[in-house]
DNA sequence: CTGAAAGCGCTTACAG
DNA sequence: CTGAAAGCGCTTACAG
């Protein structure tokens, strides 16, 4: 079958308004040199035809390379979580790589606020159209997006925001909400009036920093509900596991716990723990679906994850760049993500 | 910036072979009349080159047409879950349309499957390429199927299943395990030891019917958990909010009841009579994101929702027939969606 | 301010 | 079995 071959397009345009194309391009795309006359006439023809570009047409003649930088996390061996963001990245890259898009990566460890001002410097040295990136650290995250903002390079920041700043757009989860959530569903695992430990495992953990987010709404739930429970916090600045496994230890030694509930990935480290010592009696929640998480969600020693869709994060922000440039589409300035709960019974369905 | 315009396409490869375009396009799509001797030497330097056909300017010359059908429940009064797949397979089109896609719509009645005949019966006398449906009606949609294979029309199913027989893909939830979910859920609200009743809101419920899957995984976990909470089931074959109220309470009279799960989207039946008798101490489980079943879990009167993606099960349906007619890709045979969990705290952002 | 012409990377008749 | 030419709907110099 072949496309029925009506008045369409710009031929038609140009042919109704006795001009030639390039007059007819002119005008849709806003450039100069057309008089005001001409101009109407023709955008009234368009929008009596309700003109749609053919954008497959329009991006095989323009030719035209855009070209957008990574900056994220490297996957460690600690956790792997980065590596999901990074495939969904991966994914809109091949799917928009025909339209001219060119992706450079940069990774910095999250271990080192300092590599990240490394590679943030690399790309300022380039010459990129958009970035997209994980604003793990937030001074100097703020210092870089206000470089770009100079240069106007558009940013997309994923998996964590900044405060009282406007990038491209957002694109991860309403952290407050998903600790917030993380306090509601303690009440499925045990009776008001327990005693509740949040537990922090981070190396860098600033004021602001976004498992503080997570933390201050699993308090709130707390609160607002009028609980009885008794809600404490512990912060562990190392990530490896004889590090965590001491802090936790001691604090075990002197305080009752029912319920913990871990700020990140890193809930497998705390399981493991548990597993090592037969401890059966506390309650565990945390996020995101990783092998070794899954593992421990199976066994039954993790009782729920928290998951916030990071393959499509990176996904959506490759693709938002795109829209935005190639597309020339509106931007939600927030894109947030579904706040997914896995149990033992659903993991296996889940998408990541 | 432009592309960089160096060896590639068509024209290099013609290039290197000594051959015209023609020849290269011949031996790129299979066609005969090609000597063995070309076609090897034009394949050899196709892997060499690792060349990735430019799938823009092909569809911009092609010109092609491809035409799908779209076979799905009206949205009715009483549930408004079919406008969701609705939506989802509109925005695949949007983004599609461009590649020469045509979509044409029907719609059967789910109270009435001699509608669902009716509709089949114009689509055979038309001409589609592909047909996205939903077999609700089992021995109708077998007929329907097998009359599209006779006459090598490719079916994509959604929403629900036809065991032994094999469409281009099935994009749905896993009904059993769906159901088994929700057997777990209610650890969460009841101990163990009380009496469920699993609910079915359904007119035309056949043996084989998807909701008696999920019936039957919603048991299974029962069982398997060797539990001992009583499960019974009551089917109600009129779908108005007195007739399932006129049977629930006669039931109710005579049976104790601690937890209820309701097989389908209509839940928010159920819920209405229990707000109007402050019915207080059922627990409630349903399924879909809809207005209405949203409201009474905001209430506290359902406990949980599970919810399949609706939207992203007719976009990935589309998308799908577009998959393998326009871009030529494997189709994986079985897309399962998540088994989402929705609670009072995660529902607003949840996608449906 | 405007237009004629070439070209993007392919496909499709048509001619030999 | 093979190739020259026109065309898909647009954009981009270039010339006036």
């Amino acid at each position: 079958m072949q496309k029925n071959n009506e008045l369409s397009g710009v031929k038609e345009i140009a042919r109704r308004a006795n001009v030639s194309i390039a007059t007819v391009d002119r005008v849709i795309h806003n450039r100069t040199g057309v008089s005001a006359k001409t101009k109407e006439k023709i955008e009234a023809i368009i929008k009596e035809m309700d003109y749609k570009p053919n954008l497959l047409a329009r991006s095989l003649a323009s030719r035209k390379v855009f070209r957008f930088a990574v900056l994220i996390p490297r996957e460690s061996a600690e956790t792997e979580y980065w590596k999901a963001p990074l495939e969904g990245i991966n994914r809109a890259w091949t799917e928009i790589r025909m339209y001219g898009i060119e992706v450079v990566f940069f990774h910095y460890e999250l271990n080192d606020r300092q590599t990240f001002n490394n590679e943030a410097n690399k790309i300022l040295k380039d010459s990129f159209h958009g970035i997209l990136l994980a604003p793990s650290f937030i001074s100097e995250a703020l210092e870089f997006f206000y470089k770009c903002e100079a240069k106007k390079i558009k940013c997309v920041f994923i998996n964590s925001d900044i405060s009282n700043v406007s990038p491209l757009s957002y694109i991860g989860p309403d952290l407050f909400q998903s600790g917030k959530l993380a306090g509601n569903l303690s009440k499925y695992l045990i009776p008001d009036g327990g005693n509740i430990l949040i537990f922090n495992v981070s190396r860098e953990l600033g004021a602001e920093h976004h498992l503080l987010k997570k933390a201050t709404g699993f308090k709130s739930y707390f609160e607002e509900n009028k609980s009885s429970s008794t809600v404490n916090m512990l912060t562990v600045h190392r990530t490896d596991y004889d590090s965590v496994m001491a802090e936790l230890a001691a604090y075990l030694k002197d305080n009752t716990v029912d319920l913990l509930f871990v700020t990140n990935s890193r809930v497998s480290t705390v399981a493991k723990y548990f597993e090592a010592n037969n401890i059966t009696n506390i309650k565990l929640i945390g996020y995101d679906y990783l092998t070794r998480n899954i593992e421990y969600l199976e066994k039954g020693i993790i009782d729920f994850l928290i998951c916030q869709k990071p393959i499509e994060q990176g996904y959506k922000g490759l693709l938002t760049l795109y829209d935005y440039f190639v597309e020339s589409e509106k931007i939600d300035k927030v894109q947030l993500m579904p706040i997914d709960i896995l149990t033992k019974e659903n993991y296996k369905y889940y998408k990541n």
